[in-house]
DNA sequence: GTCTATATCTAGATAGAC
DNA sequence: GTCTATCTAGATATAGAC
């Protein structure tokens, strides 16, 4: 479990490819700002990623694919009922894009939207991504007893809604939104509860 | 209602802006670029432009605003019943990723998160249009005999969900996010109706 | 593995003739 | 209003010493 002796360069060229992916897109990040960023030369970022700035692309977004898979583990495990797991999972998220500034949103959407059709390789990471989330839901909804076709909808329309209200919450620098969703996908999920 | 008497260079410069950024984006899209598929000369961007890209921008955001505002008012009076609206909104924006390769996802979704923090400007123009897109969905309820705090949180779920069902459709390249969407949306405001 | 220096290209933006 | 030419800065990427 020990799991921070000391990063080495490539784990902080890759967390900080993320986070300014997260907060600037794909486009808007320079190969050049990630290795300052990471207290790294630019020798080193591609000595690690030889494939230039669309493999360093694609790690940043398996990272945080994981990161956020995490995240979603702990705060969907935070309730027994997953109704209410959903809300905890939501208030999460409006907390930590508050506490950020309204800054750090959905850690792969920008990158998701500027590459999509123009660069498969990230185009699939960012694919797997969703769907690992989606999973992780899922997977939550079929251990409190629902049915595998009602879990499989409903994870998708969770993820869906999440993605959305994050944006719009961003977008308005607001918990609303995310707020509002988590009270109507929880309404949701009791309904197919009957 | 006469209403396309061959555009101007202006028009013409701001839809191709509208368009090449719905797809790859603010960072994504050159100026160069836009000039050329606006078969306008980049002095002509400068000249109705002088503000630069960040102008541009702005421009390209408040046409997109104005041409979803049509889609979603349009998809949205195609039924008397505002859940089976929704229904029929969600399939359209399907058929219309669809049709388009999967390329036209939301207008501005990806200029949204590229700029959110970083241009002011371009950031109001967002929230703006997507204060508008709530604010049809939202009417729509209330003329249907909503209450007006339920057409308000309402309004807010419908377009955060189809924001990100549309993302979600994208990136998996399928409909069935957008449709899956509808019919929860549906439920979810049928559920207040008792 | 890390560093500096640099090559190459394209971006946004400007100038000024027409 | 439109055009071409050009400036400058910054991008990605590479080379080669250490």
């Amino acid at each position: 479990m020990a799991n921070t002796p000391q990063p080495g360069t490539r784990e902080r060229v890759v967390r900080a490819a993320s986070l300014l992916m997260q907060r600037q897109g794909y486009e808007g990040t320079g190969i050049k700002q990630v290795a300052q960023e990471a207290k790294a030369t630019l020798g080193s970022v591609y000595h690690f990623f030889p494939g230039g700035k669309q493999e360093l692309g694609v790690a940043a977004v398996q990272h945080a694919d994981q990161e956020f898979a995490e995240l979603l583990s702990t705060s969907l495990s935070a309730e027994a009922d997953p109704a209410k797991a959903v809300v905890a999972c939501a208030g999460e998220l409006a907390r930590l894009l508050r506490d950020s500034g309204w800054v750090d949103g959905c850690p792969i959407s920008a990158t998701a939207l500027e590459t999509t059709g123009r660069a498969p390789d990230i185009e699939q990471a960012v694919a797997e991504a969703f769907q690992h989330w989606r999973d992780l839901v899922a997977g939550t909804l079929r251990e409190a007893g629902f049915p595998e076709g009602d879990a499989r909808d409903l994870a998708i329309t969770v993820i869906s809604t999440l993605e959305g209200a994050e944006l719009t919450a961003q977008v308005a620098k607001s918990e609303t939104p995310l707020r509002v969703a988590g009270e109507h996908l929880a309404r949701l999920i009791d309904s197919y509860k009957r």
